[in-house]
DNA sequence: GTGAAAGCGCTAACAG
DNA sequence: CTGTTAGCGCTTTCAC
């Protein structure tokens, strides 16, 4: 388990440690002859670097910004703040610096202007979520075009290829809410998927999960469940939703597709539908409460604390060690009940 | 964001390189009020040692043992070899050795026989499935006076506290399962926990799982549910349940707290209890194909691949970055259903 | 007690 | 084109 190096490549090559390194690193300026004896060797031995050394002589302080609506206006993005702190413990003796910056979830024009104080800072990286898809394909260009690497994460810019993301796959999840209302509803009885909107910036995200959820009831066999669509937006949420379970008999089920399921269980408890089941999003605290008391089934975790971190650390990694940074890492789709709640909110 | 070195806390305080080095490491032969003015600039500056440089001097390679039952016994275990791998091909670059060394589930000399090897070997670190507890504590013991550092994964070694371990809360993932079973099947029913004991070796695992299904059952307001205890071997199952499920009436579901819910299905199958509802544990393909067939619920996941991979990052990162080892860390307690499967297969 | 110096593996600058 | 050299931050050895 010998671990060789440049000198000793270079010893039995007969060349300089310089002359291997101009070959490792294709730099050219290295005679034919002397190129072709290194690489052969090179490659018999399979022959990688040794990245503490390469990252010591380095000694630069990588800069990450991370980019994401501000989590007090909308406690989903709290996690992320762990996610992040969470990297930064782990990489402290390292030369990385991370910084955090907010913007308001419902204006593009903060949007933009938090893009902009991040490009003045000139970071190596940004790690953001691209909540705005035309504005962020305008942004990310920026940052492309000032040699910034840009990484994606929770949403995805769609149109864009190039831009690696940490998320989920939003639609399988949509799928995964299906199975579980399929298992605790009665048969021949009607789901509402609901869509509680504020922003109208989750549009993309919404209809992804309505697909996969709607895809999985069309394709059980001998389906006698019916799915309904409602779209409401917080303010009238309440009238909106009883007229609509008043209008429809049967009713057994919720699937909400926001964090906000526990608008909906508010509205159900003082309200003759106690027993319809409810299935979210999120492991917010009005969601966990509802959890613990049954008034929710279950919750989809899509781990944003995970998320934020795994994103970070790929950057960090590719930085000093060289790794390559995932074009897609697409999370599991956590399936989270009040019994193993606990083991999920620790880490 | 500056970072200070050891050269310059040297010049701070006025001393060489060499002082700070010894007050950094409490190497003693350092003068009162030498050691003082280091160690005050060190806290003030927050001083943590660049890693990268320090086990760039310590050209040593590392070998970690990693000890399990043979996969080609029992699959459960095969993912386990993947998770090494992982480690591995991640930390292929730097100077780990990492050997992988099998015993016999079912016998006891044999996980003798397999740590004396390693122990010959003289490894840096160990990482092992502790199976039988008094061996256990036992082989512990020779490995710590050979200054080998023990880690454990998967079964814990109950009475030695100082090993760090990583796996599952069992209790709790009883719990789980039993959360599970009270949402699919109908009141006033029956439920049957099934160990299905080949070997002996898991009777500590299955009774924390046991204990666990049976508080949650004991703990729902207005209990009407009945729970059974059977505990069988592979080879008398089928009359066995079958002659169980003949005796009992208003049998709904059956929680299997080993891997084999297969087994189970297979009989339900071929009987008139086609609709008993089986949950189970671990993601093996003959589960994975009931579960894709709706003939099992669900599948409690113990993340046999994410163990071994973070059972030896811990030890590589310990090693190389000096960071410490944790004590206990649980993993979540996953729930897997036919539709989010996929999403742990692929990670 | 203390400082100076060498060297870990790699890179980059500089002679030749 | 190629070899030599200095130096990244830290540890270790050796002389004073």
């Amino acid at each position: 388990m010998k671990k060789y190096t440049i000198k000793d490549i270079a010893e039995l090559a007969g060349v300089s440690k310089g002359t291997v390194d101009r070959v490792i690193h294709k730099r050219g300026k290295v005679s034919q002859k002397a190129f072709e004896k290194v690489n052969k060797l090179l490659e018999e031995i399979d022959y990688h670097p040794n990245p503490m050394a390469r990252s010591l002589k380095n000694n630069k302080v990588y800069m990450i910004c991370v980019v994401l609506p501000n989590p007090e206006e909308d406690s989903f993005w709290e996690p992320c703040i762990a996610g992040i702190n969470q990297a930064k413990e782990e990489f402290k003796s390292f030369l990385v610096d991370i910084k955090v910056l907010h913007y308001s979830a419902n204006s593009t024009e903060s949007f933009h202007e938090t893009n902009n104080k991040v490009l003045a800072l000139k970071p190596d990286a940004v790690l953001l979520t691209p909540l705005f898809s035309k504005e962020s394909i305008l942004i990310e260009n920026k940052y492309k075009s000032a040699g910034i690497i840009v990484s994606t994460f929770n949403n995805r810019i769609d149109l864009v290829q190039s831009v690696s993301f940490v998320g989920q796959d939003l639609y399988q999840s949509g799928r995964v809410g299906a199975k579980l209302m399929h298992m605790i509803t009665p048969e021949k009885s009607k789901i509402i998927i609901c869509h509680i909107d504020e922003t109208f910036n989750n549009a993309s995200h919404m209809q992804k999960k309505e697909k996969g959820f709607k895809d999985y009831f069309k394709e059980i066999e001998n389906n006698d469940y019916t799915t309904l669509t409602l779209i409401v937006n917080k303010d009238n949420l309440k009238t909106a939703l009883i007229n609509f379970l008043n209008e429809h008999d049967r009713i057994s089920g919720i699937f909400v597709t926001t964090s906000k399921a526990y608008n909906v269980v508010d509205i159900l408890q003082d309200s003759e539908y106690k027993n319809v089941k409810v299935i979210g999003y999120d492991l917010l605290s009005e969601n966990i409460n509802f959890l613990k008391q049954n008034a929710i089934s279950f919750l989809i975790h899509q781990s944003p604390k995970t998320q934020t971190h795994l994103g970070i650390s790929y950057l960090i990694e590719h930085f000093l060690f060289n790794k390559e940074i995932p074009n897609e890492k697409l999370l599991p789709i956590v399936i989270v009940n009040a019994e193993n709640l606990s083991t999920y909110l620790e880490h």
